[in-house]
DNA sequence: AAAAATAACATTGTCGACAATCTGAAGGCG
DNA sequence: CGCCTTCAGATTGTCGACAATGTTATTTTT
């Protein structure tokens, strides 16, 4: 059904250390939450909570840290981010910035193929977005999906490298945590139609102007929320 | 006479732990080229050379793997990365649209003391330049010098934390292996200043744009060196 | 002689134990 | 009564040894 999830989730299919495997254990554990936000992490209970000795698991804790997922401070120990709503807003100018730039070389790099995929998978939305009416899957890993997917189509490994690798982990993390599913799933929709538009079109400053668009609405979107409850 | 290169080459003064001070040192030593780029790293080498045991250093390793500087397949070992152009102009792609997002929070996040102390560092590299006639150290370091400060008075620590924490790592390498010390010193420093006027008088769509102009000419000189060295 | 199989070597991955440091509670002192 | 000191417990940091895997050189076979 959702073909291109499982990139953003696991890399690589098996990773064959067992530092590795358990690094991309606990980075889903922290991202849906079973680690909560601020858990100060024992290293003696990871460790026997997945079967290991602690070396591969510091080894795996050294990986989280450079991934942002956990800070750590020498001889007290790491503790899992609790990303606030300043630093959400942060994530989402980079992403502006970022995904703007990946906007517009995908407009120049992505093959006639990729645009076809990527048109289908709004489709594929779209479709359910009608049957669930509107609270579907689609708006917590489905958007992230199509967004990947412009990245990929920049062709540029760094970008994809930098989003993929730390910055969509938060995003996931915060939309699992306070269970964001976008109150705006109709328009974004729209607008991701116009972005694949102007990429179709090869116009590659139309596509990053839209894509910082669409994601400065988001932000926006979110620090209207945040207002709203800081209010009541 | 410099001040804010130490903020780019060791972040904590003393790092209370073997690996993470073998870490910064083994950064260095990358960026420097004492480790040069494609080398096999060999744990038993690295650990002997350092004074330090295995475990330590895998966990530093771990770390520069997140940092993108070297390269890990399991069971086989750590490489130094070995940048290519193509990256390089990656790498330039992300900073023009990371640095232009930077300018345009500095714009509007940066102190009326930091836009002072800023214009002061441009004066001095104007000095080093009058002085040294063009060849002086400030293209090499005192250049990131300048994009650090802006990064720093976006206010926003994740582009801060992706700035410095992997891609001016990448920079810094590339300036060491090919020397490379821009070769528009003049030019460079104009628009620098011109950026700086744009911050002072807060306009951030202005100074967002000429940041981006600035890294875009410095790409597009990097394209053209690549393709005169191809063609001879 | 070339290619495949095998065995010896070196390197990476993992583990358990010991040392250094921090945390927190109990007790003493102003 | 509150604050500082001290000490016990726990946790993190470091090390050396063993196991698993990869690499390479040698041998064997065609």
């Amino acid at each position: 059904m959702n073909s291109t999830v499982s990139a953003l989730t696991h890399a690589q299919p098996e990773s064959r250390t067992l530092a590795d495997r358990v690094c991309q254990d606990i980075v889903t554990a922290i991202v849906k939450g079973d680690i909560p936000p601020g858990y100060k992490i024992s290293e003696p209970e990871l460790a026997k909570t997945y079967g290991i000795s602690r070396g591969p698991l510091r080894e795996a804790i050294r990986r989280l840290e450079g991934l942002r997922l956990v800070q750590r401070i020498p001889h007290v120990g790491a503790r899992v981010v609790s990303l606030s709503f300043t630093e959400l807003i942060e994530i989402y100018h980079v992403r502006e910035a970022m995904e703007g730039m990946a906007c517009r070389l995908a407009a120049q790099n992505m093959t006639e193929e990729e645009i076809v995929s990527l048109r289908n998978l709004l489709e594929e939305h779209e479709r359910s977005l009608q049957e669930t009416d509107g609270r579907s899957y689609f708006q917590k890993e489905g958007d992230l999906d199509f967004h990947y997917r412009i990245v990929q189509g920049s062709k540029n490994t760094k970008l994809l490298e930098l989003l993929g690798g730390e910055l969509y982990h938060l995003v996931r993390m915060y939309r699992y945590q306070f269970s964001v599913s976008s109150s705006r799933p109709i328009r974004a929709l729209k607008e991701h139609h116009n972005i694949v538009d102007a990429i179709e079109h090869r116009d590659g400053e139309l596509a990053e102007m839209l894509m910082r668009r669409h994601i400065s609405a988001a932000r926006k979107n979110i620090e209207k929320k945040l207002k709203q409850k800081q209010e009541s």
